[in-house]
DNA sequence: GCCTACATGTAACGTGTTACATGATTAC
DNA sequence: GTAATCATGTAACACGTTACATGTAGGC
């Protein structure tokens, strides 16, 4: 039941495709790995110290001119191997994805029909805006494509993101439809 | 921003589906609501109690004969009224789902591709017991179907965990191929 | 004798969010 | 002048999990 600290990982993870502050860092998540993922600078700031501690990373000031002082995070030798074995590691029991829209639906027989559809309906405008997020993402990876031996699997999380809401909205067409 | 705690309805909610005392509500979420919400007896207590105190249920203690006595929640016309005025409220920002899945393959390239296909059919494996787990939810739903009201809704939300979950097969699938 | 099901409850812990503080520079 | 971007950081809070405590009855 060990629960591993995910947090850490992305950070460790993050530290190897370029980016190198806890600014940067907050900025990936919130373009690339939006779909998926997120985290805030109250815990971004905290891990990389931790890491920082644990000897995976090293930081160092630097100067600049005109912005405010940097601190540059480099992975270490042992970082990449904590980042390694983590990927290594087995799946872990996926924890239950909370979705608040069935548990809403799942009561739904204590409102009127038309109050549900409307709430789907809304939601499908929702999936729809979230789908052309997804466009937004994949012209950014193909854009750092060429340089980048990551794309490939930038590409496939993309993907997954595509798909499974497509399946969400051909869900709400069909269940608006039994609605009606 | 105003963060509603979701907690709360889904209590309100099961009230309204025939369960009466804490335990018979985390049985409900463990067999029924499993495939998109949990809920531990940390919560479940002390948030019935917080209902009580706010008018939206009653208690009574009741004794039984053999087993232990148990404390029945009946929900007050202020607790209905509460619940559906919820399941009117507009959807909020749904927030993202972390996955932790494409979490580890995002970062992928930092490993053999064996490793990646071995994690991913493994995951395979994974979605195609939930399937089966739906099937089970599917049959416990029909064979109270007759005397439920809630029926319709609650095969709606089972239809999204089958059809999200065959979708994710699939990606899988092309994932695989993918990288083979 | 031990495990499971029934039934309620709490305290400690872990994790994550939000709001705040600081402070320079650039663009409107 | 005021908002946004860059950049780091913390303290208070909210939420949820886990492990524990208590106690009976029935099956193996």
């Amino acid at each position: 039941m060990a629960k591993t600290n995910h947090t850490k990982y992305a950070i460790l993870g993050l530290l190897t495709t370029g980016c190198r502050t806890g600014y940067q860092m907050k900025q990936m998540m919130d373009t690339s790995l939006n779909h998926f993922w997120k985290i805030s600078y109250g815990q971004i700031y905290p891990t990389l110290k931790q890491i920082v501690e644990e000897g995976l990373a090293t930081v160092q000031d630097i100067p600049q001119d005109g912005k405010p002082d940097i601190k540059e995070y480099l992975l270490t030798e042992a970082g990449e191997k904590e980042l390694r074995q983590w990927l290594s590691s087995p799946l872990e029991n996926i924890p239950v994805a909370k979705n608040e829209v069935l548990l809403k639906l799942f009561f739904s027989r204590h409102q009127p029909k038309e109050t549900t559809i409307e709430y789907l309906v809304h939601y499908q405008e929702i999936l729809q805006e979230r789908l052309h997020t997804y466009e937004g993402i994949e012209e950014l990876i193909q854009i750092h494509s060429i340089e980048k031996a990551d794309a490939q699997y930038w590409l496939f999380t993309l993907d997954y993101g595509k798909q499974i809401t497509a399946a969400e909205i051909m869900w709400c067409k069909d269940t608006i439809n039994k609605l009606s």
